[in-house]
DNA sequence: CAAACAGTTGAAGAATTGTTCAACTGTTAT
DNA sequence: ATAACAGTTGAACAATTCTTCAACTGTTTG
């Protein structure tokens, strides 16, 4: 990872890589960023959020829409709770999820439009 | 995954089940949404696309600024061709790449909002 | 209070993924 | 032609991740 790294000393290219470096966004926020799209990136929790962008709904009957177990749901509406994308009340026995933020469904909606080509 | 999926019967929950499922955006554009997703879903390659968001950069060049081998980069890269993302070009001995897309970069931009809260 | 249902949780197993290493192709310069 | 450099590739290994299963909590109802 040292002498495997850098083209042959040019000036031209050590300054588009000094620029580069400068005027990169901070490593944290990229990091957080792909972290974000990690969790967009599985389809099972896309198709919950999908879901939930209709409709209110218990754990239950996400899984019936989704054909999975409540279980599974669970498991992933955790991941989705930890990182803010849905929220959740108890009504009952049932607790019924919704998305946390209108953001959420931009952010999906941006992306199906990049697929549409 | 059969007796373990519906909640009591309740006409209401049926009623919601059935106009989200009529309703949900199609199976395999969600799926692709989410390989998509996937893409963007790991730190190194969007430092790749950050960098790239600056400056056609080589090989070699992306290993100097993000502090990878080529050879790490060069698959990432792979991965990045492959779902259309960056694009590229050779010059004597070193290969170009840059976005393929502004897309791609409203895409991350609108995530990085999304984190800045 | 006991049964029934909604939901959560942890462990286990299979599958996927990212990096490294070594060997390879392709281009340029001596 | 051969050495040197840029980049790619496949195999291997470690690490992460998704689902299932079984056991659990919490709430309602008989």
């Amino acid at each position: 990872m040292d002498s495997d790294l850098i083209c042959e000393d040019n000036k031209i290219h050590d300054e588009v890589c000094e620029q580069v470096t400068v005027d990169m966004p901070d490593e944290n926020e990229l990091y957080d960023v792909a972290e974000l799209f990690k969790i967009f990136g599985d389809s099972t929790r896309i198709r919950i959020l999908s879901a939930l962008a209709q409709a209110e709904m218990c754990v239950c009957d996400i899984g019936a829409v989704l054909n999975m177990t409540k279980s599974a749901v669970s498991h992933q509406l955790r991941i989705l709770r930890q990182a803010k994308l849905v929220k959740n009340r108890r009504n009952g026995k049932e607790i019924f999820y919704s998305l946390d933020d209108d953001h959420v469904l931009s952010i999906i909606n941006l992306a199906l439009e990049h697929i549409k080509e």
